[in-house]
DNA sequence: ATATTTGTACTATATAATTAATACAACATA
DNA sequence: TATGTTGTATTAATTATATAGTACAAATAT
């Protein structure tokens, strides 16, 4: 499990921050496969928003395939991740490496630089396909 | 020199399009440091919007550093790029390259796989820092 | 069965983002 | 200097986003 915090400035919308924790939660392993999550009443309470807003960062997950919901019993971190074929696969890793690299140049940073950082970075060393 | 193109579905609006376009193209070689963007209104005719459209997409851009507008003359790639601090430039390398690996991650990727697809990407090979 | 727990749907509202119409200001050049 | 070119500023209207209030529906548990 993790502890959601909002931040009320920023700009940052409250369910994309949601979001963004749940996805990093997973990514670094402190959210496992299985694992349930707070029901969108009992997280609205908590952080004192709509239960909407919580169903709404629910949601996107769920169509994402990370979440998994089942009405009456709540939602849970999906085992399978999101299902795609090869050729989607394919493309996709395509279409997230060329936006990245763009923005690493925008920053002056090259190829060789962002290689060099993701490989020792040792934040995400949870990360694998299964 | 690019082509413009504008999609008026899905969602991305106009100025977004346009800066995207620009930076890919910077990013891709297509467009070259010192070379001159069509004006604002050309463009807006060209692209059937209004000129503001445009002068916001530049704006953005001339804001991070990767145009150079003079009132009068015209607009054009910056020959340097952002600048940043030692200090900025490892907290902007690492949220972007954290970014990344969550979107990799929500799409079944290990950080091996998107090491390995960066490296062998031909369309980026244009990068560099200066 | 029925009451409770869970997510969902519908509606309203306030705020932000997007685009446009049009007037202005800086620069270049004839 | 006068005129045309360039980007900028102001304002308005439309559309999209974010959040909330409240009612509904599905699953579970008693």
């Amino acid at each position: 499990m993790i502890t959601f915090i909002l931040d009320p400035s920023g700009g940052t919308p409250f369910y994309r921050q949601i979001i963004d924790q749940i996805k990093f939660g997973i990514a670094s392993g402190n959210l496992k496969t299985g694992e349930q999550l707070p029901t969108v009443r009992a997280l609205a309470v908590e952080l004192k928003v709509n239960l909407n807003t919580i169903a709404k960062a629910y949601k996107e997950l769920e169509i994402l395939s990370i979440l998994d919901t089942q009405q009456g019993s709540g939602t849970f971190i999906n085992a399978n991740g999101v299902v795609l074929s090869e050729e989607e696969k394919q493309k996709k890793i395509q279409d997230i490496c060329k936006q990245f690299l763009t923005v690493a140049y925008t920053y002056g940073f090259s190829k060789e630089d962002v290689i060099a950082r993701l490989q020792n970075d040792n934040l995400n060393n949870n990360l694998n396909n299964k």
